[in-house]
DNA sequence: AAAAATCTGTTGCAATTGCAACAATTAGGA
DNA sequence: TCCTAATTGTTGCAATTGCAACAGATTTTT
């Protein structure tokens, strides 16, 4: 994907875009599968953008355990909290889990002021803002899941947000294999699929491969 | 508190700040404590920020148990993450704790360019980017805390970040009962006060009410 | 195509947690 | 001040969860 069509740029003209990507000094760089896109432990002055590809940030802790914070897919962007916040979380991670095009802008270039680009300049630090508050949002469905308290409640808060998040006529999905879901839940996961297995067995989920279907009794 | 002296408008001189107030219709007002502030089922343009007292952002689940989302005290920002992105989370509310001031800010006024005051708006800009980062930080501090395994894990991740925080030279102190932790480590009241109890028993912990002190053994 | 690695699904058992019930203490209001 | 409500601290018991170990299925590598 070329950077000018990326969401950030959202509702300003190619020439603009051009224009705007040579004052920004935007930076694109390859990665391979598996590889470390960045270590938030080194405090980063730059934005990251998934241009194609997909990636977690992972996070471990002291005894070695590995939490899916977030997942990134096309369009994600990264960093951007600790980048504003002046923070460093020691111990995350960017991990590619397919080849990756990243797009990297410097937080100083965002809010900086140019004369040469005023008007869309404004644009993207409104498109930013947009993408910070959806980052935030599916931290909060993160927390809403998380603060279930058993792992029936905490699968099946996960799999309604899923749903909800699905357009109309297409079936659900799981983004995870049963393993990373249970990362991402963080649980055992051996009692997630002993949970998952009941509720199957108990009518309420259907599951083929990664597509899903919550069957609700609506009484 | 005056209007002013928000944290949006820092770095703004006086005479700046008086304009764009003038300038953004910024709207001020007062609540009763108990009483609801905003109810984001409903899609708001506005951003809050407590001018004084503190409020909790609340959630509801299906089963009708009330979570404790944030803690907002003075200078908090609410209501930006779901104005910014369109998004509404049903079920999802503001309640005061304390009376409280409240100012309220239409997020087009955030995002439009002012001729008249246009080096300050991009100040605010920044500010707010700041004040969005910082929230979306401690959601992330949240989440490390509730990816915690155990009871054990959850109280010392959650009292090693705010012995972090906690400027040198001062006790670190828990801003909640041990009834409203309980609720943010989203764990049974008394499985917690287990909990408490052994690691204070195993001198792993001090606790003067809500004071405490953490002994690591660095080993 | 064979071999290796990873993922899925299952189970017994031990550890952790939730629940309920209770007494003791503290905080808040009349 | 006294009375009431809320919070703290404790415990036995039941339910849930984590752990380990294993077999089968699937995917990836050679």
């Amino acid at each position: 994907m070329k950077p000018e069509e990326n969401i950030l740029f959202n509702g300003i003209n190619s020439f603009d875009c051009h224009r705007m990507i040579e004052c920004f000094n935007v930076e694109c760089r390859k990665f391979k599968a598996g590889n470390s896109i960045i270590n938030f432990s080194k405090s980063s002055e730059n934005i990251g953008i998934i241009l194609s590809g997909s990636a977690v940030t992972v996070k471990y802790d002291i005894n070695g355990n590995r939490t899916i914070v977030e997942k990134l897919e096309e369009q994600s962007l990264f960093g951007e909290f600790f980048t504003f916040s002046g923070a460093s979380r020691n111990s995350m991670e960017v991990i590619c889990e397919t080849n990756c095009e990243v797009m990297f802008v410097k937080y100083s270039e965002l809010t900086k002021r140019c004369e040469k680009a005023c008007l869309c300049h404004s644009k993207v630090v409104e498109n930013l803002l947009m993408l910070m508050s959806e980052k935030a949002i599916s931290l909060s469905e993160r927390i809403e899941v998380l603060s279930q308290r058993t792992i029936e409640e905490k699968v099946i808060s996960c799999l309604q947000i899923i749903e909800d998040k699905t357009p109309e006529g297409k079936t659900p999905q799981i983004p995870f294999s049963t393993t990373a879901l249970s990362d991402y839940l963080c649980v055992n996961r051996s009692a997630l699929q002993r949970e998952l297995t009941k509720l199957k067995n108990n009518g309420i989920l259907s599951i083929t491969k990664r597509k899903f279907k919550l069957i609700r009794n609506n009484n």
